[in-house]
DNA sequence: CGGTTGTTTGAATCCGTTCAATACCTGTGG
DNA sequence: CCACAGGTATTGAACGGATTCAAACAACCG
């Protein structure tokens, strides 16, 4: 079988059954990226003890707000998200897309309100932990406690490259790093990295990367220019990886 | 006695006695902010009884590096310090800077090697509390827990802050959350929130915003003009917080 | 289809950078 | 105590990269 993949066939509104398949972690595409596998075996069922909850989410539609009480940490399983981070004066930065197998909510944990919004990409799926039970399973069982610390730590880490990427790069480094960044983690879950459909718009990126969504395309038109990759709309085809590396 | 602090009278190198006074936590400057303070007083010698370090730096050494092996947590006690992310073609950017009660080398847990350079700006003090040793604790102590796991989500959430100044907000009211930010931290910890020296210069102030010295010192000008702030050098008087909150 | 949303491209503008010159502190030694 | 040196800060003028505004075009959905 060819690589179908989550990446490259999006969920339409009739791909998610009114029952979500399989909430055993034993079957979700995710396993091999998400906490369940850094569980010894013996220790499975316990995670799928927990009042875990499989939710599908609607392309737009949010997965928590800024201002909620933070009860869950979630883990997307299919489809894609943003994170939002909002100013009362309606100026707003995305902080992240999530991808499946990643975290979303961990900023919440220091006040017990989430921080941002949490938006669904497309039609997709996420995992629901309740956390004062994951704390609870954390206490008895360090991996647990491990990989929720390696998590948040992976977290700061991720926007201190971020942080760089804003205040060192140019705008059209900064499209290329973006597009290198997609590339390992579609690698990383098995999609080919060199061919992938962009799930978020021109804007988006741009509020993620700190510029207008004008400048986004013509920084993108420039890399086809200089033959590092092709592109019709979202689909992106990258031609030279290393040359795209090198910014 | 007049709030004579930490933060208006920087240690000169002599200031650091050969031996720390005091590595008794019940006797640091900074036990009110500390995770010291989180503990049931009955817990305290626990936390002292780690294989705590203290260590003396002077102004521009290093705390760690990026690379080195993580082994110790970092309390900044007294002074203050940058936390730098290099690229390999040498363009870098400061994350943070510490004051005193502040943790340094949360990002390494995750691959247990530090991804920053942590440099002194001025001579210093830190409190080095081994990784392995406070995980143990941790392992029993849920305060211990709850304060890392907190410690962590709050730099998430600080780093999106930074991320949403750096997308969106113009050098002007960067500049103006940067002071107002220092003035909220001082005034957490009884010193003035009106009158500061800063310990950085303006090259380190511009990596840290994003932008270049010349504009740092353009944009205070500017501030003064408004008569928001008054400055000579490195002193600065904020004349109207409100409207400096305000941009 | 038609309407809506998203994308590309161009030209003028603006903010921050660059380059360069001057002024300023701080500590050191005459 | 003053003068001097080195790093640090300010200020100006020219430049350039990204934004803004605007218009045309493409893709998508019901």
């Amino acid at each position: 079988m060819t690589a179908t993949s989550i990446a490259e066939v999006p969920l339409t509104r009739r791909d998610i059954p009114p029952m979500i398949v399989g909430n055993d972690c034993g079957e979700c595409a995710t396993r091999r990226i998400c906490i369940w596998s850094h569980l010894d075996p013996p220790n499975h069922d316990r995670l799928d003890g927990l009042g875990r909850v499989t939710r599908k989410v609607h392309a737009g539609e949010a997965i928590f707000r800024a201002g909620d009480a933070f009860r869950n940490l979630y883990v997307a399983r299919a489809g894609s998200s943003k994170t939002v981070f909002m100013r009362e004066d309606g100026r707003h930065q995305i902080t992240g897309f999530q991808l499946a197998g990643e975290f979303l909510g961990l900023d919440a944990i220091a006040s017990g309100v989430h921080q941002t919004d949490a938006i669904a990409l497309e039609n997709s799926v996420v995992c629901a932990l309740p956390y004062a039970e994951l704390e609870r399973l954390a206490d008895s069982l360090r991996e647990v406690r491990d990989y929720l610390n390696q998590a948040m730590s992976e977290e700061i880490t991720r926007e201190a490259g971020l942080l760089m990427l804003m205040g060192n790069l140019s705008a059209e480094e900064r499209v290329a790093a973006f597009l290198v960044n997609l590339s390992d983690r579609y690698a990383m879950r098995g999609y080919s990295p060199l061919e992938f459909n962009l799930r978020m718009n021109r804007e988006e990126i741009g509020c993620y990367l700190g510029m207008k969504l004008e400048t986004v395309s013509r920084m993108l038109a420039r890399l086809h220019e200089r033959g590092l990759i092709d592109l019709q709309a979202r689909q992106i085809r990258i031609r030279d990886l290393h040359g795209l590396r090198a910014a």
